[in-house]
DNA sequence: AAAAGCTGTCATGCT
DNA sequence: CAAGCATGACAGCTT
């Protein structure tokens, strides 16, 4: 979106700054606010990585930091490594902003020199203009973040995002950064040479080309959109959201004038149309931004931030039912009573209205609105890094379901319908998606894949009538070419609504970067389809409270199916998990049994042999007691006994007799046949 | 580079 | 009959 917000420390104060970028009529501000602390502000601008800077407000020093500075909350912003064209897609990922551009820090400079509202304002022209102005060779880098970072969709969309667009978009000549800065101070003079000396040369003549091709294209643009408009009120059915964002965009750009900042005053921001040569419908409106700049806002609220005159769908669409499950997604505004008095903000989540035919331009941005930030959650959803619009085009162009479900252009409208009912549910979550686990701040999303897990109670329905004009707008660009056709005799099993990045190289590298941060294919799926509840929450809720769940949201057959795909894998997971841990233990306790066995065999050897021992002992004793008790014995003659040819016998009575040998082994003989015998 | 291990998933049978 | 569990088998990935 287009504006950003930052702050810096000057001395002991912290200099909180909002330079807000124009935007369909929209005006743009500039907002000091002294110790205002601003996080989480989802505010990106992204441009291409050749010549924009990547300025975190959270640097060391205080001031804005540039690529490659780590994040405090540890992602290492590095603009440099983003491809040419690539946008620095950080919405959510950091929350903070990302200013192309080193311009932007000799504006705050100035703005901080300066010190007054009219400087700041003329500061903020200077941002705006240059802003809107979209490609300057440096000052333009704001803008060229504006389009690519999602205020222009045909930048967002098309190939690598935002490459190419340059020369399309109209710029602002750099000589008014420092005409419209006013009596800038002398360190602003010198911050603001010094940049121009870095990129003068080129500069001057690139942008006074693209300021008059802007003025043309500005007057073009505002023309065709109200001819448009007028011409077709059906647009929605002819009319591809590419194209009216596109219109609209151009149309917002090419709106913006040289000298917008007259008229600005702090917190109470007139639309541009006083100051600009088209855009009257907005004209009249008035935002106040210091509301805006002083609340912690996310960046839904922050682009939504307009007057019901600029903005407002329609008073009637404006449900409870739509507010209660918005303010419940905005619960960390820190001042929940001054959000966006007169702001229709839930006109951007209600449903569309009957009147949808009698759209205006204030319904285009507000398309434009939704596309934007369908184009920044989806881009976002996959990976905050190196995500690349065109893996998502792979994704969404992969085979259907497991479940057998097919994304056909039928069944397509159907789901983008639907789908975006529950975007339009979980909008905040989207957009407010945290990345970072240790924020505590948003311990309400953490969990949920798509970022937000609405309380059932406060979930808003919606009709498929209401939400299909959105849907149809918001997502035909994503699903648009995706050839989901089911084949009756594809098996059911091989595919997958949102194909598991497995399948191709580049794919699973990123999903192995996904892996490390426990981003697992169905937390993966399950993002992409936006389906509002955490894997945790599929799998591990009772399955009486996982059906009423169900059928307490409205979801589409793609969502439903790999919701019960997610849940019977995750059981499966699992069983298969405590499968092999049973296994594991009964291998375990097997080999302690063999360990025993043979500890306790050890045991009965050493017990054998001690037994032995034992036995040999006694058999000793005996025989040297039978020695001596035959060398005493004597026969009737007086003559030793042999103890070869006689045994000592005992009798039951207890008395010993001496046999003969030969009559113990007839007699043991005579025993045995007996007892054979019996 | 091969082998073993780990993990997720599917199919199937059972409860 | 739906849901879940248990488990063998397989594939992909890691070690």
């Amino acid at each position: 979106s287009y504006s950003f917000k930052g702050f810096r420390h000057i001395g002991q104060r912290l200099l909180h700054l909002e330079l807000s970028i124009s935007f369909l009529g929209l005006s743009h501000s500039l907002k000091e606010n002294e110790n205002s602390v601003l996080r989480d502000e989802l505010l990106f601008l992204g441009g291409p990585a050749s010549s924009a800077y990547a300025l975190s407000p959270f640097s060391a020093s205080g001031g804005w930091g540039r690529a490659g500075q780590l994040h405090p909350k540890g992602r290492e912003l590095d603009a440099a490594a983003q491809p040419e064209g690539q946008l620095l897609r950080e919405v959510r990922v950091l929350g903070v902003p990302f200013i192309p551009r080193a311009r932007v820090d000799a504006w705050l400079v100035h703005s901080v020199a300066a010190g007054s509202a009219d400087e700041a304002h003329g500061l903020l022209g200077v941002a705006a203009a240059s802003s809107t102005g979209g490609a300057g060779a440096s000052v333009d880098g704001g803008s060229q973040a504006v389009q690519g970072g999602g205020g222009d969709p045909r930048a967002a969309r098309s190939g690598p995002l935002g490459a190419g667009e340059e020369e399309k978009a109209p710029a602002e000549p750099t000589a008014q950064v420092a005409d419209a800065g006013g009596c800038a101070s002398e360190e602003n003079e010198v911050l603001r040479e010094k940049h121009e000396a870095v990129d003068h040369s080129s500069q001057r003549e690139e942008n006074e080309e693209r300021a008059s091709a802007r003025k043309e294209n500005s007057l073009q643009q505002n023309n065709d959109d109200e001819n448009k408009i007028a011409e077709k009120p059906d647009w929605e059915a002819e009319k591809t959201s590419e194209s009216r964002n596109e219109r609209h965009l151009n149309g917002l750009l090419a709106s913006q004038p040289e000298n917008s900042l007259e008229g600005i005053s702090l917190g109470d921001i007139p639309l541009p149309g006083s100051i600009s040569d088209g855009m009257n419908s907005s004209a009249h409106s008035h935002v106040n931004f210091s509301q805006a700049v002083s609340e912690d806002v996310n960046l839904h609220e922050a682009i939504l931030l307009c007057p019901n005159s600029t903005f407002r769908r329609d008073p009637i669409a404006r449900t409870s039912q739509s507010r209660e499950p918005f303010l419940q997604l905005n619960s960390h505004t820190t001042n929940p009573e001054q959000t966006h008095p007169g702001t229709n903000v839930t006109g951007f989540l209600s449903p569309v209205d009957n009147h949808m035919r009698n759209l205006t331009s204030q319904d285009l941005l507000y398309d434009l609105d939704v596309n934007i930030f369908d184009e920044i959650n989806l881009m976002s959803l996959a990976t905050e890094d190196n995500f690349d619009p065109i893996d998502v085009s792979q994704l969404f162009d992969e085979p259907d379901s497991d479940s057998g479900l097919s994304l056909d252009s039928s069944h397509n409208s159907t789901s983008v319908i639907k789908f975006n009912s529950s975007h339009s549910v979980c909008d905040e979550g989207a957009i407010g998606y945290c990345t970072d686990r240790d924020s505590s701040s948003h311990h309400d999303l953490e969990g949920a894949v798509g970022g937000y897990y609405p309380e059932p109670s406060k979930l808003c329905h919606l009709d498929q009538s209401d939400s299909g004009f959105h849907g149809n707008l918001t997502f035909q660009h994503i699903f648009h070419n995706h050839t989901y056709h089911l084949q009756p005799s594809a098996p059911e099993s091989t595919s997958e609504p949102f194909p598991w990045p497995g399948k191709s190289q580049k794919i699973r590298s990123r999903y192995l970067e996904d892996t490390d941060r426990n981003l697992s294919r169905d937390e993966w799926s399950a993002k992409a389809l936006r389906i509002p509840f955490s894997v945790d929450e599929i799998v591990g809720m009772p399955v009486d409270s996982f059906n009423s769940m169900l059928s307490r949201y409205y979801l589409t057959d793609l969502q439903v199916s790999l919701i019960r795909d997610i849940r019977r894998r995750g059981k499966n997971k699992v069983a298969a998990q405590n499968c092999r841990k049973r296994k594991l233990d009964i291998i375990l306790n097997l080999e302690d049994d063999v360990c025993n066995l043979q500890a306790k065999k050890e045991t009965l050897k050493r017990e054998q042999a001690q037994c032995n021992k034992a036995i040999n002992i006694m058999k000793q004793k005996l025989h040297d007691l039978y020695h001596d008790i035959f060398s005493r014995l004597r026969d009737d003659q007086g003559r030793p006994v042999n103890p070869n040819h006689y045994a000592l016998q005992c009798t039951h009575d207890g008395s010993i007799l001496i046999v003969p040998k030969e009559l113990v082994a007839s007699g043991h003989k005579k025993e045995t046949q007996k007892g054979k015998r019996k």
